[in-house]
DNA sequence: CCAATTATTTGTAAAATGCAACTAATTTAA
DNA sequence: TTAAATTAGTTGCATTTTACAAATAATTGG
């Protein structure tokens, strides 16, 4: 089966959603963090306590250069790195207050965008998108 | 408006869709080209006599970085540069046939890892989510 | 208590990036 | 018609990103 149109929208994606991005953190944030960290700063304010190979497999990047990346983020004052107390070879990452209001700032700006891509839509094809981006998470997430 | 879960699919999107191609890459095609380059391929086999400038827009990469990616697939053998008839500033850009070839092998293994996420779907939510591509795809273009 | 495992960091070398400056072809306008 | 401006693409260079190996450090299992 070819499918030729959800690879075209991926593609899409992909790259107007990275170059969203890019054009966010000229816009919004001065250029401050690149995409990729744009990405950890989401994920880290997302889930619970992560640890680095938490983000760093969510994220589906290698280990060191997320490493590296981390180590960008705490010099800017965005994350901080905290020793699990019952293992310390865990760090735990967690967004500074710096941090979280520019994920904010970054969030708003995606919404903007996203908005517009939503207003060129009717209600009821509003809905059965809505419905099919949630049926498209889990399916996506359950392979 | 929020659309946390339209933001959650793209951000999975973009970072799968990559993850994708590099598996991709690595199990389909030996590692020969990057991702970027996959979209450079695939780009360059979907528009009709491509310039330069015109695949560098499409992919919103700098043009300095694309025209080095460029010597790269003509220097594997990808791709080809010829200089327009009528305006010889102008590169035109073309699949070879081993690029051709490259290209419908990376789409047919893009295509069976699309599969596998309809696979999760019932017919009628296969249905549904179709069209709502069809909606994002025209929503995202027009915008 | 020592070997194996796990989490993270650093060494290093290759690749990607993007600004500025360049060449070359074409268009514009006096 | 011809010099200035514009456009397409390339290269110099410095920075950043990347990822494999190897190292360090903490923990677990036998």
């Amino acid at each position: 089966m070819s499918h030729e149109n959800l690879r075209s929208l991926f593609q899409l994606v992909v790259r107007h959603y990275g170059l969203l991005n890019e054009q966010c953190c000229d816009q919004c944030c001065g250029q401050d963090v690149s995409v990729q960290q744009s990405h950890i700063l989401f994920e880290v304010g997302r889930q619970h306590h992560p640890s680095m190979r938490d983000i760093a497999n969510t994220l589906g990047v290698d280990i060191t250069t997320f490493s590296r990346q981390v180590k960008s983020l705490i010099n800017k004052g965005y994350i901080t790195k905290t020793p699990h107390p019952d293992d310390q070879r865990i760090q735990i990452l967690q967004l500074t207050e710096k941090g979280a209001q520019l994920e904010k700032d970054i969030d708003q700006y995606m919404n903007e965008s996203l908005d517009q891509i939503f207003s060129q839509l009717n209600e009821d094809e509003r809905q059965t998108v809505t419905y099919s981006i949630d049926l498209l998470n889990k399916a996506m997430r359950s392979v």
